[in-house]
DNA sequence: TCTAAAATTAGACAAATTCTAATTTTTTAA
DNA sequence: TTAAAAAATTAGAATTTGTCTAATTTTAGA
């Protein structure tokens, strides 16, 4: 665990929304001004590796990091491009009897018209 | 439905492989040798729209495209990195009594060890 | 047929990610 | 503690994926 690490895992954890990692990159050099961007993806597929982050792959191109240790699914406003969680509950254990054992990680993408923008429509 | 998408749709339809935007670009001008990678995506994006393919965003940078009218998920490999299909009975149903309506579609990935890759272990 | 709208094309451009080679830091073990 | 080896970091180049633009071609409708 070195201090860049540290640094990058403590920008995902803090906030509650999904960065990208130039996002990620932006926000580690505040603390550490010369972090690069190549330590950033490689801490970023470690950590992914690790089981401590997860990795979404977003809509607009760059993928986005999640710390939350809950399972959970996204969801992708279709229109204002937000992005938010959603819980389901069991789903794990329903993908195990799916598919059997070897199951690493998952990632459950729903695209759809958020509530704000459907009473805008 | 102009003589260049009914290429593109012709190749996601024919294999049950999923494929990359440039390797459908590269199977197309086997049948039409001036389409252009623009034309490939912007199609790749109306088809989307229109819900005749689906895209899925893929593990290695580009996303890939599908054809199936029966909804399922994704199994990726870790090891091979080779992609399949899985169903999830009822899988839509309960999304949408997760979430209500406005779903537009769902992508529901699985990151896992294929059964030959977990043999070799 | 003539016209307007839509689709296509080639290639430039932009964004995201990976790679490389040099350096620094950490670890190992004598 | 010190020397050597291994691992991580750095800066920036290179690659990959996808978007944009302007000119041309095709399509559809009056």
């Amino acid at each position: 665990m070195t201090k860049q690490r540290e640094a990058i895992l403590d920008v995902i954890r803090r906030e509650k929304r999904h960065y990208t990692a130039e996002e990620i990159l932006a926000l580690s050099r505040l603390k550490l001004p010369t972090i690069s961007r190549a330590t950033v993806y490689n801490n970023l597929h470690a950590l992914e590796r690790d089981g401590e982050i997860r990795r979404i792959s977003g809509e607009d191109g760059a993928d986005r990091y999640d710390s939350s240790f809950v399972p959970h699914g996204h969801l992708f406003c279709i229109k204002c491009r937000r992005i938010s969680d959603f819980e389901y509950p069991r789903f794990s254990e329903s993908l195990s009897e799916l598919i059997g054992t070897g199951v690493e990680s998952y990632e459950l993408k729903v695209r759809y018209i958020c509530p704000l923008c459907k009473e805008r429509e």
